[in-house]
RNA sequence: GGAGGCGUGGUGUAGUGGCCUAACAUGCAGCCCUGUCAAGGCUGAGAUCGCGGGUUCGAAUCCCGUCGCUUCCGCCA
């Protein structure tokens, strides 16, 4: 029986008998003496083979291979003075072996799991098991297990209750593309799997369980991203009797204490300062600010409108509007350098990017020609810029100014070494309008879902001017990443009616896909609201990872499939015909 | 649907028209080695350069196509 733990083991374990099971990590032989790095879930001790205290455990180490799974019997011992090992946190002993079994051989892995350098993905995911006994992955496999236990600890001893809610659900029109399941009993039709569970929440606070929450799998039938896989986990909560102020300070009050508990990161702002959707588009080109550094967009709209600079004054009388960036150090940039700068504006969105240099001799930059030095310096002086500084402009519509802008500081605040790994810069964004125009479609749409309940006093704006109606709508976001948002909703049979009209939805469209929801709100139902948190993006930046991938046990490729079990692939005919479904070319 | 990057011994890279009979590191195999910990030393095996076509006297290298991984845009209420 396994006794002990490899990376457990300390100076208060001197003198210990232990039975170890685990993995040959390395192995070092100098002839007679032979050293292993003996590797479970735990972490690695090192293992000490002396053929004269055992010949027969010594020819057991001389045949072990790398991840060769072994059972060791021996003694912890201090380890001889000036040969501890500082990097091991076992590295104050050793344990000399009296007996060693081989449990399993192991072929030579395809890469290297005691080393953490880079390897091609797709041969990671055709050998996850592999990769997942690598210490970086398996260290962020129990970060996420520590870390979804504490949330829910936390949310426990805040009355919170976890209840299921189904996989197999009814097809939601609006947002992501579902996945569909045949019904074998049912012929012609289809379960959806759910984008999230979210009329089953709100359905359990008509039930009156008041605080719900739920890890809960979600699904979306969308193209892949670093942060997006097909299936995710939502750290998914509701409750009941609450406005936008209480669910914000719970949450803030969840991560606040569990943040700490699972990792050394700093929080770079507590409380969470609270943006508006406005500012976050205004200041910093984006609904998902990273606030860990600033560099905001500046409008310079106001000095430029009269100018005879066609560009900047034609995009203004086109009721667009002049914006830019200050780009530190980066005068003396070549042209080259500053073209690549120009792809990121133009690659989203914007039809080019203006520079000016602010170089020792005076400002260098094709609007010299068109305006005068004291305009030309104002501009400088409202975007603060020094000598050395590069100053970039877009100008156009305003969501083109954003994004191109926004794109282009997020390169900078790469570039310059701003986005600090160690802080976690979290904010709520606030205020976003309830409705956006859907330009393709003609209609108004959701911009979080249809359920999100107005600002009280724009519930008039719905049918007058629908775009100002505010939401009672909040995203909590960190170093840039959308973590999560949720919203109050709608708990009135009428306002939610009023809303999918609004919507462009007909009353019996809206009967027919949303009956059972609305029939709820006649029976007591609670005021009432949440949030859903994307618990592996959590956990990619507790870790300090750029993909989701990483902290997901068994993640799709960009292509979404699975190397490993070689998913999705054709079934038969049988089963087609089983679930009357008919597979068509196309 | 679109744009970019990558694909060379097991792994990670170099090589971008002839100097390639493909280099380096590491891993692997064998031998030596009793205090190493990315141990060290010596010897050796290992790649038709993702796949298919083309250009050329000559292609890992250029062109076309295709497959895979990846990043981004669209998409993701």
């Amino acid at each position: 029986m396994k006794t002990a733990m490899c990376g457990e083991l300390r100076s208060t374990d001197i003198g210990r008998e232990v039975v170890l099971m685990g993995w040959v990590h390395r192995r070092r032989t100098h002839g007679g003496l032979i050293f292993v790095d003996f590797r479970d879930t735990s972490g690695i001790v090192q293992l000490v083979f002396n053929p004269e205290i055992s010949p027969s455990a010594h020819q057991v180490a001389d045949d072990a291979r790398v991840e060769y799974v072994l059972a060791v019997t021996g003694k912890v011992e201090a380890r001889p003075a000036g040969t501890e090992n500082p990097q091991l946190a076992t590295g104050d002993v050793e344990v000399l072996i009296e007996d060693a079994k081989v449990l399993n051989t192991a072929k030579t892995p395809p890469f290297y799991i005691n080393e953490d350098g880079e390897v091609d993905e797709f041969l990671r995911l055709r050998y996850r098991y592999l990769d997942l006994r690598r210490e970086r992955m398996h260290n962020n496999i129990l970060l996420r297990y520590r870390t979804t236990k504490a949330l829910c600890n936390w949310l426990d001893r805040q009355g919170f209750v976890e209840i299921d809610t189904p996989v197999l659900v009814n097809e939601t029109p609006g947002g992501a593309r579902e996945f569909l399941v045949p019904s074998r009993l049912h012929p012609g039709e289809f379960f959806a799997l759910p984008q999230s569970p979210q009329q089953f929440k709100q359905l359990l606070m008509v039930a009156g369980f008041e605080r719900y929450y739920q890890v809960a799998r979600c699904f979306r039938d969308e193209d892949l991203r670093a942060d997006r896989q097909p299936e995710f986990t939502q750290l998914d909560m509701e409750m009941s009797f609450v406005d936008v102020e209480q669910v914000l300070q719970l949450v803030e009050g969840m991560l606040i204490d569990t943040v700490p508990e699972v990792c050394g990161k700093r929080m770079l702002t507590i409380p969470f300062p609270r943006i508006t959707f406005e500012d976050a588009i205004n200041l910093y080109g984006s609904d998902k600010p990273d606030i860990r550094f600033g560099l905001l967009l500046t409008d310079i709209s106001d000095m430029v409108a009269e100018s005879k600079f066609q560009v900047f004054a034609s995009a203004i009388s086109e009721g667009g509007q002049v914006k830019g960036i200050r780009i530190p150090g980066a005068a003396s940039y070549t042209r080259r350098e500053i073209d690549e700068l120009g792809q990121i504006a133009t690659r989203n969105g914007a039809k080019g990017l203006l520079t000016m240099a602010l170089l020792p001799d005076g400002v260098k930059s094709p609007l010299t020609k068109f305006m005068d030095s004291t305009a030309v310096d104002a501009i400088v002086a409202r975007l603060d810029g020094k000598e050395g500084d590069l100053l970039a402009f877009v100008a156009d519509q305003p969501g083109v100014v954003a994004d191109g802008l926004g794109a282009l500081r997020l390169e900078i605040g790469q570039r310059l070494g701003l986005m600090d790994q160690d802080t976690l810069a979290f904010a709520w964004v606030i205020d976003a309008p309830l409705l956006e125009w859907n330009a393709e479609e003609g209609h108004w749409q959701a911009k979080h879902h249809q359920f999100t309940a107005p600002v009280e006093e724009d519930i008039p704006l719905l049918e007058t001017s629908p775009g100002a109606a505010r939401a009672k709508q909040y995203d909590i976001v960190c170093n840039g990443v959308e973590l999560g948002g949720g919203s109050i909703r709608i708990h009135r049979r009428e306002l939610q009616e009023r809303v999918f009209r609004v919507l462009g939805m007909s009353d019996e469209e809206a009967r027919r896909l949303f009956g059972h929801l609305l029939e709820a709100f006649e029976y007591g139902t609670p005021p009432h609201g949440g949030i859903a948190l994307g618990l592996d993006r959590f956990i990619m930046l507790l870790a300090g990872e750029d993909s989701i991938r990483s902290v997901i046990a068994f993640p799709k490729t960009q292509s979404a499939t699975c190397p490993l079990t070689g998913a999705p692939s054709p079934v038969g005919d049988n089963r087609l015909r089983e679930l009357h479904v008919k597979a068509i070319e196309s």
